[in-house]
DNA sequence: TTTGAAATATATGTCGTACATATGTCATAC
DNA sequence: GTATGACATATGTACGACATATATTTCAAA
């Protein structure tokens, strides 16, 4: 029997089971919003620890927002904000490529996915800004300033889709794309489509085409990068 | 002036403070995995505050998993695990309705997106996979058998994407759909187009059909939820 | 009786110290 | 040169003290 996998023991520290229990309390007790929560001290008798450990687990809680104190009123359950917690740790130097990678994919997948949503909420408002960045574009001949219009393209047509954590979720993953953008462009460029569509082609498509013909242009105006990853 | 919103003050306790400080720092000086950080004592001298505060700021950077730290050998950055800290607040009880939504829309943009991926990854042994889920539903009756396999099929389909993120991503987000899905299947059914594809209609698509015709009968198998959102 | 100010009780927030524990370093012995 | 043991050091845990904010009670004045 190989020794491949024979240290499976990760060291827990105290205050490492401390939020263990505690989370596994928190679900089992079926906890709502505005639920108080039992004392400090009671909690590090029951649980036979220092009130010090107890703090440091429930400070944890406190920055994923679970949790909520105030002096002399005690702890209480809170509405947690979904994405701030993935956000903290969205920094292209503290992950690995492959993780980029598919984070990079899953923004394609997305932004195709959308299209459907697009033209049910789509406004003449949403075009106009649309045709604004597009005009933008075509008076610009700068690399840089390229790239960025194209994001504010992008990132306008999540805009429109409404969907407030999409939205999120496009910004808190910008700093990925703009790397794996930077690391793609350094590559040596490869030969094109001709018929590669265009931000104008996903306007006239998106005014009066159809979702199908939208995301057949989207998938066009991707290739790019899917050839690329 | 209305006095909507006049109270922006948000008294940050001296942990809050440290935690920002370090968030800062660690930005700043462009830590990258296996970098050394200061001292606890070191860095409780330079903020002016004591080890115990430090420590419960710290506590929470170990639990995000950017942290670790070992006796005597001091602390050092790790690489965190993008969705494990939002798994953690994942918790239907916890979430409003609107994220709920919202979520449970971006499921439905990403499955629909996922269609290139997955012609461009399928293998005759995840069709089969497939055909295996739809023949048991073909002798199943009971509703939350149904149900399941439902879950089953569409949880094979991300599978298919070999995109890790977005299959963890699928499976975290599993609470909020089952939640979700009792809630829909709660209200009164609603007349649905009979035209509507079934999972048989989605394999034979994918064995022999294109990406934008699986797209079309995915939006098709999703319409109903399409709707009720 | 009502009102309001002061005293009191209480739970969290911060701090300092002491000691436990693991680990790296170094000297000593063979 | 290797092994053993002593020592130094940074984190881990615990305890006690006090600060601070807030709820509750007390009590005096209107």
């Amino acid at each position: 029997m190989p020794l491949t996998r024979l240290r499976p023991i990760e060291h827990l520290s105290q205050v490492d089971k401390i939020e263990l229990r505690l989370q596994e309390y928190l679900r089992n007790e079926e906890f709502n919003p505005g639920d108080p929560l039992p004392k400090e001290m009671e909690i590090a008798k029951a649980l036979g620890v220092s009130r010090t450990a107890v703090r440091e687990a429930i400070s944890r809680f406190k920055m994923l927002g679970i949790i909520e104190s105030r002096r002399n009123r005690g702890m209480v359950i809170r509405r947690p904000d979904v994405l701030r917690n993935m956000q903290r740790v969205m920094d292209p130097r503290l992950l690995d490529g492959d993780t980029m990678k598919d984070i990079f994919e899953m923004r394609l997948v997305v932004e195709l996915g959308l299209a459907h949503i697009l033209f049910r909420r789509k406004t003449p408002e949403f075009i106009e800004k649309l045709e604004s960045i597009a005009r933008t574009e075509d008076g610009t001949t700068d690399r840089i300033d390229l790239l960025k219009l194209d994001v504010d393209f992008h990132s306008a047509l999540y805009q429109m889709s409404g969907n407030e954590t999409i939205i999120r979720f496009q910004r808190m993953l910008m700093p990925i794309f703009d790397f794996v953008d930077s690391v793609i462009l350094q590559k040596p460029r490869m030969n094109q489509p001709l018929n590669i569509a265009t931000h104008w082609d996903l306007i006239e498509e998106l005014k009066g085409g159809t979702p199908t013909g939208f995301m057949h242009k989207m998938e066009s105006h991707l290739w790019y990068f899917f050839e690329k990853i």
